[in-house]
DNA sequence: CTGTTAGCGCATTCAT
DNA sequence: ATGAATGCGCTAACAG
């Protein structure tokens, strides 16, 4: 009750609790030989003081943070987070608290704050990172090359220097089972509308449709788009028009891309699925917006979010992790109205 | 270049530089009194030796941490951060940046990590603190009333105990200006689909409603929903069925609801907007992938974060705010097609 | 089981 | 302008 109008410390509760602060530092951490009338006693003196251990003084004598830093760089002009980010991002947050670590976001969306970024890994600002969607060639991913502490990455790389342990899924599989999925159903003058083609998680893909179509992949129908985004799927849909009666099915690289193309596809007079069909991948909530709604392959975003969760926070406990390792998650199709 | 596998400390700077470190501490913050000749030694010394400042010491030598918190929680079933959260989450990360701190998102999404992060505001976590989406009776929210540091909250409260600086829109002026938008059109015979209880905004969004009514308010042609999903929006149009026949419009507390709302109507042969005219709030992505697109109200969620930054930012100053300031940002309404 | 002590890395007086 | 000294709040090693 001294409230002195200053924050209690550790020495403040010893006085009340008659015992030195070395012994209420026991009583905090562990447990461990304090004899139960002197934790009794300390145990009400932090009640009655109101005493919250300082964060920023047992960083300091502890040499760690008892944090997880979550970075995820987004492009500046581009203001959302992916839902798929946000769920696995949860997810995460609830998997690194049980661990009784926290999980902190920091957001790069910026030159400036890439830098300021950078500046809190190499001062070794959180224990372990888990990165989202990172551009591999700045100051922000040097300071992760440089840090003892473990970092884990949400998306295969295939730059050999940036060989971070990896959860991700199986792109190339998931992509390869929905277009078996449509050649099983007779549809097989397919066309492909590819990622941005510095993802690698687009060049998967795309992989996987080359796989499905073994003899008749054809490269003149394949679309390279610059991002994700619906207006891409738009924009592929006009440089496919000359060919669109000879289709009847388009894999996209994603659920937007697929809406984009719905959309134009229906401008033009096209029917989807009868004409066409047209198959997207996420399962975004988008997919079961969009009319019609969208066949696609999902990928289960909050088990991402706490796989890479467990594998950082093992790692943290001193598990070894070879060079390159990979974990790849399942993928699944989901059947709708669009193919 | 010493490289004893240890990160260098301003000691270790010092002594390459030749000076003492208290000298070294100078130059790195301001600049004031350090001669030129060794500026550019300890320059060159804090290149050499890669030295980073340690973030912990610096906060407990200096009790501040030059970090602002922007905390959101979310219901533990509900997995997603909502777009209009997360630009605004985006554009504040920006603000902060520039003024030279460092935005860390806590996300509250379980009993534990609540009051885990109470905890961490108990102890001076941050110098200021963002607050979205708070439930305003847990020990989080004690937390913030016992707080030194600034807190801003995103969203007006009807607790009277709860009155922090808020930034919020004008919900009652934009749903109040939308239902006018619409009884100009000759539609008067309207319906509303209020969001949760427990919301201001969506108390506010629907005594924006009654006002543009005036004497043809219908309490029972108002249904209460329990959240802000599509699903309420369906239930909503089954409530509303035996009416429905003389019903020329329903507003909606969001664009989710609204969305719901017209897929229940299609169902039941209803054309929107035709027979019924449906409006949103907010202007979420959605709302333009729906069918038909949604006309709605909306809010800039970027001026929403900048808003909130700045007033942190000036709090932080010394500025004083007065007992339950209320900055209310402006909405508008986009006219699409579905009203 | 408990008190004492020496840092953790840095900011900030106070001398000089 | 600069060096030396003190302390921020806490952990951990060492006696006892």
């Amino acid at each position: 009750m001294i409230m002195a109008g200053k924050k209690a410390t550790i020495r403040d509760v010893a006085q009340l609790a008659g015992v030195s602060y070395g012994t209420v530092s026991r009583y905090l951490n562990g447990n461990t030989h304090v004899s139960t009338a002197a934790a009794e006693r300390i145990a009400k003196a932090i009640e009655a003081a109101q005493y919250t251990p300082n964060q920023a003084a047992r960083s300091l004598a502890q040499q760690r943070t008892q944090t997880i830093a979550l970075v995820i760089q987004v492009e500046s002009n581009e203001t959302l987070i992916q839902a798929s980010v946000s769920e696995a991002m949860a997810s995460a947050n609830q998997t690194i608290g049980d661990a009784d670590y926290q999980m902190v976001t920091l957001i790069a969306n910026t030159e400036a704050s890439t830098r300021r970024i950078a500046q809190l890994v190499n001062s070794d600002f959180a224990d372990g990172y888990l990165l989202f969607s990172l551009s591999e060639d700045d100051a922000l991913a040097e300071a992760f090359l440089n840090t003892d502490s473990p970092v884990v990455v949400s998306e295969v790389s295939n730059n050999n220097e940036w060989q971070f342990p990896t959860v991700d899924f199986t792109n190339a599989d998931g992509q390869r089972q929905i277009t078996e999925y449509l050649l099983h159903k007779g549809r097989e003058r397919l066309a492909y509308i590819c990622g941005p083609g510095y993802s690698p998680s687009a060049v998967n893909r795309l992989k996987g449709f080359r796989q499905a179509m073994g003899e008749r992949f054809d490269e003149n129908k394949v679309y390279y788009s610059d991002d994700w985004e619906m207006n891409s799927g738009e924009m592929a849909a006009v440089a496919f028009q000359p060919m669109l009666g000879e289709l009847d099915g388009i894999v996209c690289a994603n659920d937007d891309i697929a809406i984009g193309v719905i959309n134009q596809l229906t401008r033009f007079g096209y029917r989807v699925p009868d004409d066409i069909a047209v198959t997207g991948f996420d399962d975004s909530p988008l997919a079961v917006l969009s009319n019609p709604k969208i066949t696609t392959v999902r990928q289960d975003s909050r088990l991402h979010g706490r796989t890479m969760a467990e594998l950082v926070l093992s790692m943290m406990k001193g598990t070894k992790v070879e060079h390159g390792y990979v974990k790849l998650l399942p993928t699944s199709i989901v059947e709708r109205q669009s193919a």
